[in-house]
DNA sequence: CACTAGCACTTCAGTGATTAGAGTGCTAAA
DNA sequence: TTTAGCACTCTAATCACTGAAGTGCTAGTG
């Protein structure tokens, strides 16, 4: 039977209240002091009774004896799915997450300025990804001879994004093997959908006989591309600072193993991906790992929230917030989509 | 007179030495200590007296009464003037470094790699900012016609450095059109040198009659190109980690303020520019600021080693370690210059 | 029967007081 | 000029003590 289900109603007001108000103030809450802060009608003493239970169920637990409450884990999972509210940003912060939406026409710009944005709105760690281009369908592929022995290649993706780069080669090429090429690699593109797969693809296939001559200089040609795509990979990160200022991470041996873990982009692209293996918040597309429901003995205080953004409705990227696990998840969840979907509009514009 | 000339022999050992102790251990030195680890001839009561003058000078100070001396800010400065001997990089430290040069053929990749092995090494903050494309001089630019209204810009700066993006047109142009345009722009770029130069000459200067036709044009085009250079400054950073292992970072009223400063990374950037204004180093092109002689307030403990690179023998960008002022400075400028000519090379061997 | 007032008990965090250790400056002697 | 000796200083660590905050349990009340 569902937890859910068990809980009075007055349990889970109790409870509601240890966890808002452990959240604004980080510390531990005692029934004497719940009670006058909330006015509740019931006495200290039955809140203590009741507070015995939650804590039975594993909603909650004392550091030590004689001290108050703090919401576990599980508490927070239970909050986050079934207790919290709806936060409805406030005007101030409305004001300031707009500002994304003036930001220049560049891919990284909005990518960095969002991450900033963010990070300060929630005072938490914002982290961005760039969309993963190795696998984003690719629409038209174009080779553009620049002299006889180079060319630019033109990659241009479904979601609209676009890229060039100059490609050498070690012998030189006529203008009109270029075009057989290109003609070439955009059925097989047709077919394996994205780089990783084109990728494949030429490595492990035999070619047609009539490309067969121009092998190697595909294979130089498909590296090239792959290679392109992987050094666009990137990792936004900001306000590692805010961070640092909760109580929780005061001491060093509480910051210090996330600033560590933090500096390994390669590890905050697995967060991402670990985060997309579990199931998303029902609340429109959030998900939301809390304390160690992340694979990461260093984050096991943290939790964090990511959501996708898209270009022209195909996902390309997620964008999340690093905090402690004590974070305002509704605030924080609502401010992220706020992010998340201004980014979506002006990415849009950006293709459109 | 020159404080170099004023010091005896032995003031200069016992400074030394109490340097170098400070350097590795981190805890001030007492004159008891001192004598028994570096076996001086004379007494520890001999070691206080020349003490007491070194801190006259201002070379020492006391943490407070009955404590150690360390080093004043202005002893470092005497130690890594007069003092310190060359220091030559171990084989094991020789082979670590090596690595940079098997990475791949982006100059991305070579920054990246180059950034966390000098951490890595010298167990501090290692910076690298990416050259300064703008005021880099620009060898030739080529517009390469796509669609009727879409084109390829491609950038060759004389450091080998090329960079390609397309540009939409709010008009459809002919192709013969982009020629003239091309030989206009490069003949501006002969009498600019730099982008910057050019986007100056073009906004200010009134253009020739035959040109004057496509001034809306040339003025996109070179908005996206000063765009585009602009999007491609960045900086790498890393081995944040180390520099809070550190003793003197321990408690987060130490740390905090670097982490908090080192987001910004146009903070990052002008500490490279304050750091031009000073005088080099006499040994080889290393720029060095101890404690606050860089102006920031937050790093008043800490100092800044950086030294600049080449792609063919023109400078491009700048390197440095960030660590604190009780760094090894003979060691870290070692291995600083070795990964930074270790970077020339192989970016050279990029662009050759 | 559910709730609450009261009380004994627990734990932590902060406050002095005390002490050991490391270092200094000064003086007098070699 | 150098050094041994000594009185003095300051810090950091330890310990005992106290007050605040909180709990669980018991007995009484509506």
């Amino acid at each position: 039977m569902n937890l859910e289900y068990r809980l009075s109603d007055r349990k889970r007001d109790i409870l509601t209240a240890i966890i808002k108000d452990y959240i604004t103030h980080g510390e531990p809450l005692g029934s004497k002091t719940l009670a006058k802060r909330h006015g509740f009608t019931f006495s200290p003493a039955t809140i203590r009774n009741e507070m015995a239970e939650l804590e039975e169920n594993g909603l909650l637990y004392q550091p030590h004896t004689s001290a108050g409450r703090v919401p576990s884990q599980k508490g927070y999972r239970f909050f986050v799915d079934y207790l919290m509210g709806a936060y409805v940003p406030t005007r101030e912060e409305m004001h300031f997450m707009q500002r994304l939406q003036q930001t220049s026409r560049a891919v990284e710009a909005i990518l960095s300025q969002a991450t900033r944005v963010l990070a300060e709105a929630t005072q938490s760690i914002a982290i961005t990804e760039t969309p993963y281009l190795r696998q984003n369908p690719v629409k038209e592929l174009r080779l553009i001879p620049l002299s006889e022995n180079s060319m630019v290649l033109d990659i241009e993706y479904n979601s609209g994004i676009r890229r060039q780069s100059v490609v050498n080669f070690s012998q030189s090429i006529y203008a009109d093997v270029l075009g057989l090429l290109t003609y070439y690699l955009n059925t097989q593109l047709n077919q394996s959908s994205s780089l990783v797969g084109l990728f494949h693809r030429i490595a492990t296939c035999s070619l047609e006989r009539e490309i067969q001559t121009y092998r190697s200089i595909i294979l130089e040609m498909v590296s090239e591309i792959y290679a392109q795509s992987q050094r666009d990979e990137k990792v936004y990160l900001n306000g590692t600072s805010h961070l640092l200022r909760e109580p929780e991470f005061q001491s060093m041996e509480q910051a210090f193993p996330i600033i560590n873990i933090l500096e390994d982009e390669r590890f905050v692209r697995r967060l991402f991906d670990s985060c997309q293996e579990s199931s998303p918040q029902q609340s429109h597309n959030v998900y939301c790992l809390i304390g160690n429901e992340n694979a990461y003995e260093e984050l096991h205080n943290c939790s964090f929230v990511a959501t996708p953004y898209f270009i022209n409705t195909k996902a390309t990227g997620m964008i999340g917030v690093l905090g402690p696990t004590r974070m305002d998840y509704s605030k924080v969840i609502a401010l992220l989509q706020n992010v998340a979907s201004n980014m979506t509009t002006t990415l849009g514009r950006l293709f459109s």
